[in-house]
DNA sequence: CTGTTAGCGCATTCAA
DNA sequence: TTGAATGCGCTAACAG
């Protein structure tokens, strides 16, 4: 996950064994790693024609080239990365920072992350926040000082700093996921507005009209955004601002359990949740469990961010983001600002999400609203998919851990911005 | 989780905003990072000096320390790590080299890694090989030329050159979860044979007499030894060979959801079903669901490896290994290793594994053997746990996805071995 | 195509 | 306590 292996090109199978294993070579003791020196002492050429073979500069002889392998084969030469970097002041190596490696979206933002690295001979270093400012910082100095060439950052909650941090020491920075300061940086995300309208969409064309949302904090802006597309789905089917039932906590398992408790104790239950992240519908379903009530047919929910279908919750309707995507865009115009000098307007990139409906929506059981809309409406210009494995009828205990094939097709759920001339491979 | 924040002496908050924003030093074009040099000057004295207080020797006078810390927060001054490291030959890094960062238990031994390392200022790098000795051998290769102090190893399923590789270039290797080599290294893991043998046990206790075990690879000494757990519990029970059912696979989920058809579809199918670890398990409980069998009523199983009880599967009676535990130890046998001068014999550490009681075993439903051994049988030496969430009755479709609190008491497995004088903290 | 010469930024002798 | 000098291992001008 962290160490590309090292494409340079002298890099064949070691055949140590060419070698007599019992050699002791006079100017190396036994643990001293060879250097480039000794390879160039041992094969008669100087340091420069040594570094230019093993660097797979052109201009060298076959014979150089010959006799300088032979002796890296013989000496088991390895480069001195350290050396290498401090000399020519370019570590080849990006740094992603985030909040949580463990959840399902952010380990799909480093596998894109890293797949376009090192397609370009980069390097990722991984760091966790854990959503803590000072960790952030903590590590963005750690990288300062590493010299990383540029930075990925997934901002913590009350991320300030930071940016300033990295600018001033002139590290290229690409924002991912949330919005961040004053607009002045390359920002890659999904569309957290769009994602949302579609999800209250789909629980409004069910029949649902009290309809509760988990956000994050406030103060980030995918809450932000996702309750502004929760609003414009309510206002669009002309349900009054009152029915609006919006819930600020954290992206945390915990604070998606209490926020469902404080529902279902409040007086006006809503028949839908909507859960700002899987953490908190993670939480909002422990919650569900521990009342009694079933999801879907007690009470729909559906999830800001899809799950991993592997093995546990093949039934959530969820908004899909294209993890993937986000992390390989984001690499890609990291090291595409990296090659050029400075002259790049800072871009925006805003990527569709969508929706997948499963089974854990469905039209409310008693409620005093009408029903589920035409199927033209429902048919119509929805951008949203339906997993053949969410209409698996009378979801018993068995059926509601089947595992759902992962290739769903994704449906735009609002225009890309500002994509530029990106250059992918 | 990579990249701990610097423990330097000198890091305090930086008073930026102290200096006057639109200075612009001589000596510093904007985006040249500030060196010692630079603040030698800006402070009035020789870089010598500058380097003492940077890294906290003694021997320095009050004033200079002023001066410099003034002149570092003047410059906004990152220390270069790596001409420090270049420079005095160690990089105060350690690299984790695992096969799936993403499975609970090698995240478990992540943690325990980073914090014993960040307590003693390493840094870790983690590198993820999936299970390929190429990919190990790639990461391998490329740690060494970064020249890191140790490597922290859970070799792939086939590896060899990896030991051989490392000890060549003089790079301290701590061992993980599987054996390897000769025992001529440092290793670290949990009881295997042990837990298996407990788990085996706890299904003979509840009546099951045809046990069947879906292994890992059969080349890898953790499905050896649990096989070999399973036998003994076998034997102990006086149960022949010939009811042995014994399954090789791979640690995965497709794997065990293959062995468990394949199970179900033998002629002399199993009461209860033992996997070799959580991903076997995950493919086994689909595979039953698609069967259409219930697990616990219709098929006891047991887990090696605990898995989060988070959200999803808070049920599986399991062997628990202690994953943080092992990671920190190992990382403290390569830090002290390290500290030292060559001299410490190798280390082998097998810590205790225990097994936690919970809803996914059960008697068997209708056996043509003995029930239940007696009340004194499973109260008796058995060093296991029950956990009280195990014990809910009639585990409806909620029921089973209720939570499970975390803090289970583990029991010791098995004693421990050769833990030697690890001076911990 | 190759060798010589200079450093990259820092820690560390050795003198003062 | 401080400063001057040296070189970690390598790349990148330059000349040849």
């Amino acid at each position: 996950m962290l160490l590309p292996t090292q494409p340079a090109a002298w890099q064949g199978k070691e055949n140590r064994q060419s070698a007599p294993p019992e050699r002791q070579d006079s100017f190396r003791t036994s643990n001293d790693r060879a250097t480039l020196s000794d390879i160039a002492t041992l094969a008669g050429l100087s340091t420069s024609t040594v570094s230019r073979v093993v660097n797979g500069s052109r201009c060298t002889s076959p014979t150089a080239r010959a006799r300088v392998q032979q002796a890296v084969a013989e000496l088991g030469y390895m480069p001195n990365v350290l050396a290498r970097q401090l000399r020519s002041s370019r570590t080849k190596t990006l740094a992603l920072v985030l909040i949580d490696i463990a959840n399902p979206f952010f380990t799909g933002i480093a596998r894109g992350v890293e797949d376009a690295a090192r397609a370009q001979g980069y390097t990722v270093m991984f760091c966790n926040t854990d959503e803590s400012v000072d960790e952030e910082m903590g590590y963005l100095r750690g990288l300062i000082q590493r010299r990383v060439d540029g930075v990925l950052l997934v901002p913590a909650v009350n991320s300030r700093g930071s940016l300033e941090l990295l600018q001033q020491h002139g590290v290229p920075v690409v924002v991912l996921d949330r919005r961040l300061g004053s607009g002045q940086v390359d920002q890659v995300r999904a569309d957290s507005e769009g994602g949302a309208y579609l999800a209250v969409r789909h629980l409004i064309e069910l029949g649902h009209r009290r309809i509760a949302i988990l956000a994050g904090p406030e103060s980030l802006s995918t809450s932000v955004d996702r309750v502004d597309g929760y609003k414009r789905a309510l206002a669009e089917a002309s349900i009054g601002a009152r029915s609006q039932q919006i819930l600020f906590g954290e992206y945390t398992e915990g604070s998606g359990y209490e926020m469902t408790s404080r529902i279902l104790a409040a007086p006006s239950r809503p028949t839908a949740i909507f859960a700002g992240n899987n953490s908190i519908a993670l939480g909002a379903l422990q919650a569900l469990r521990d009342s009694g009530i079933h999801y879907a047919d007690d009470m729909s929910i559906v999830v800001f961010d899809d799950l991993p279908q592997g093995g546990s919750l093949p039934f959530l309707t969820a908004v899909s983001q294209p993890a993937y995507e986000i992390g390989k865009l984001a690499a890609y115009m990291l090291i595409e600002r990296l090659a050029t000098e400075e002259p790049l307007e800072p871009r925006v990139i805003v990527l569709p999400s969508s929706l997948i409906v499963r089974r854990s929506s469905a039209p409310p059981r008693l409620t005093s609203s009408a029903g589920p809309r035409s199927a033209k409406a429902i048919a119509g210009p929805a951008r949203t998919h339906r997993d053949p494995n969410g209409l698996h009828p009378s979801p018993g205990l068995l059926a509601n851990l089947r595992p759902c094939p992962t290739g769903s097709t994704l449906t735009k759920a609002s225009p890309v911005a500002g994509t530029g001339s990106l250059k992918l491979p």
